[in-house]
Parts: structure tokens; sequence; C-alpha cells
DNA sequence: GTCTATAGAGTGATAGAC
DNA sequence: GTCTATCACTCTATAGAC
């Protein structure tokens, strides 16, 4: 429609180099000449597309959740949703930069005055609320082992899919799709 | 005995002040001069205690195992063990700062280059080890739930406390200590 | 759109006075 | 032990040429 038809193969390269440079070195540790040089530019010809680093940050991070609803299966519930996401867990020991990305800037973020934590406030809430919705449903097919608290379980799974990540940074070796399997057979009745 | 007997006031001083501030900041976001002017010293003055300032974190690191070494009740095994970790939980969330440090630090030590780099791959075998080794002591007391292997709830539960870590450090009503006991209670025979 | 050049601030570290 | 002054470098961002 009116938007620009073509031109957006830079700012494409530009968002695909920041997102796995801001996973590698952290937000504050890519600086925005790293980025540029690794797209072939100048920092002020970054600058141009992206008028300032937090900017850049933020179309990094929405960019990503635009991915996450697109990849998303849309109608999978309970058991079926979880299971995927094990599978999501396996996919992602394909993908370091992702990993990176979100295991480092939610630790820098925790920072109240860091350019994305409202960001990772807002999505917690909503991760932890989707997770727990799955168990709920788990629940309500009679998966669910006796006395398993959802709300309680679908935080776990949040906290637990984080820490293996920052385990699997430091070794890669460590089996994070396995480990979340055992813990969804450990809470099934 | 021949180690000097006073004079290390304002060492302990910075090593506080750069503890607090290595959690808040990052060890890229603190800088020398902020850690410095909380003591009450010019960034030079500050030098002249620790030469650089990758010792100065090397430093603060190993003050907190010498801590946690002291901490940790010496004789615990088994579900003892287990329970005093929740019971650590609970009052680490009296002090934000250490989480803060090891939540932001394990993240960011994540880049092989990080001068803590080994320190946190050295530090996770490490407790990894010594948790998985408290769920082979629970199975041997009987206490262990039919089919959980140890050592993956080993590894579960140190990723279940850094996962947590985050999220109340994003939001400090989320209960650490209560999820971790639900685990825990899930676990048991 | 992308560049060179530069402003203005901040960084870790050193030299040398006191 | 702690300071002032400074070095050499990096950072984000802007001005203005092409």
């Amino acid at each position: 429609m009116g938007e620009s038809e073509r031109g957006n193969a830079t700012r494409e390269h530009i968002l695909t180099t920041a997102s796995a440079m801001f996973g590698e070195a952290g937000y504050r540790g890519a600086s925005l000449r790293d980025i540029a040089a690794r797209c072939g530019l100048t920092h002020p010809g970054l600058l141009y597309h992206f008028p300032t680093k937090a900017g850049l940050l933020e179309a990094v991070l929405q960019r990503r959740d635009e991915a996450d609803i697109r990849d998303a299966g849309p109608g999978a519930t309970g058991l079926e949703a979880l299971n995927n996401l094990v599978e999501v867990a396996r996919h992602n020991s394909k993908t370091r930069g992702l990993v990176e990305l979100f295991a480092t800037l939610s630790a820098e973020a925790t920072a109240p005055d860091h350019p994305a934590h409202a960001y990772f406030v807002a999505r917690y809430e909503r991760v932890v609320g989707e997770f727990s919705q799955h168990f709920v449903e788990l629940q309500a097919e009679g998966n669910l082992r006796e006395g398993v608290d959802p709300q309680a379980a679908g935080r776990q799974w949040v906290a637990l899919m984080d820490g293996l990540q920052i385990q699997w940074l430091l070794d890669e070796s460590v089996d994070m799709a396995g480990v979340l399997d055992a813990h969804l057979k450990s809470l099934l009745a």
C-alpha cells in the first residue's frame, strides 16, 4: 500500500546484525560502530536508518515479537502447546544468537533505567500468563498431576527455560530440551 | 600472622561497593569513577588498591565465594540440604544487591572474552554437581519420587533459581522461595 | 543514502606531587 | 594512601559534503 515498496533491504540487514550483536555483547557492549561495520556501513550511515541506539534496540525487540507470533502454532493448547515449547527449546539450540539476545538483555534490563526495562517487565507478565494458561488447559484435559498449581507451574516453566539458556550458553553440551521434557513428564498425571 | 593487621578498611569498603554496583549496572556498566565516588575516593585512589578493573571484579567474586562457604551449613545432605536452599532463596530476597550481582554477571559472562567467563563456567559445573549430589542423597534416603533422575533434578534446580531471580528482579512480588518449595515438594516420594 | 569530520562526554590507566 | 592532571581511546550523536 502506501508503505515504501523497496529500500528496506539495508534496514533488514541492520536489524539482523544488531540482533546478533546485542546478544553477543549486550546492549551496552555492542557499539554502533561495530554493528555498522558488520553491515558494511559507517556508523552515521546506520544512524540514517535508526536515529538513536535505543530506537534500534526497540526495533530489534519489536521485530522479534512479530516473528514469535508467526512461529507460535496459533491454535495449540494444553499438552500439545507444552510439547511445542519443548520443540522450541530444541530448535533454539540451533540459533545461538537469539538465545543470547534474550538471556543477555533480560538480565541487563533488570536495571530500572535500561531502555528495554518496560519491555521486559511486560513481556514476562505476558509469557508467564500464557504458560500458566497452558497448565490450566492441561488440568482441564485431566493430564495435570494431582496437587500441582497451574500458576506456579507456568512461572516455573519460564524460569526453567531462562536458567537453562544461561547454562547452555556457558556450556553447549547442556541438553535444554531434554531437561524441559523431563520436567514436563514429572508434572503429567 | 604476617598479613597486614589493619588498613584493609578501605579495601573492604571498595569491595562491598563494587559488588553492589557490578550488580546494579553490570561489569561493563559500572565505571571505576562511579565506584570510587561512592567510596569517597577518586578513581586513581581506588586503583591504588586494585590496579585493574578486571582484578577488582575477580576480588569481588572471590570474596563472595568465601562468604558462600561460610554460609553453607557444612554438614547438610539430602532433603535437609534442599530445604536449606529454599531458605537461602527466602533470605536472598532481602539482599537485592547479591541477587543482582550473580544474575547480571552470569548472563554478561556468557561472552567468551568476558573477564569472569572462566569463573562462571567453573562455578556452574561445581554448583550443578553439588545440587545433583543432594538429589542422589535424597534418593538414598528414599525421599525421591520414582522415575526422577537426580542429575537432571540438580540441573533443573540451578536453572529454576537463576530464572526466578530474573523474574524477581523485574517484579519483586514474585515469590522465589514459594515456587522453589512447590517444585521440591513435587519431586518428593 | 552514505560518507568524512567533529563535537562532547565518558572510559581505564598512568605520572608525579603531596 | 590519596590527590590532580592527563593520555589515549571509545562512545553516541550531529553537521554538512556528495
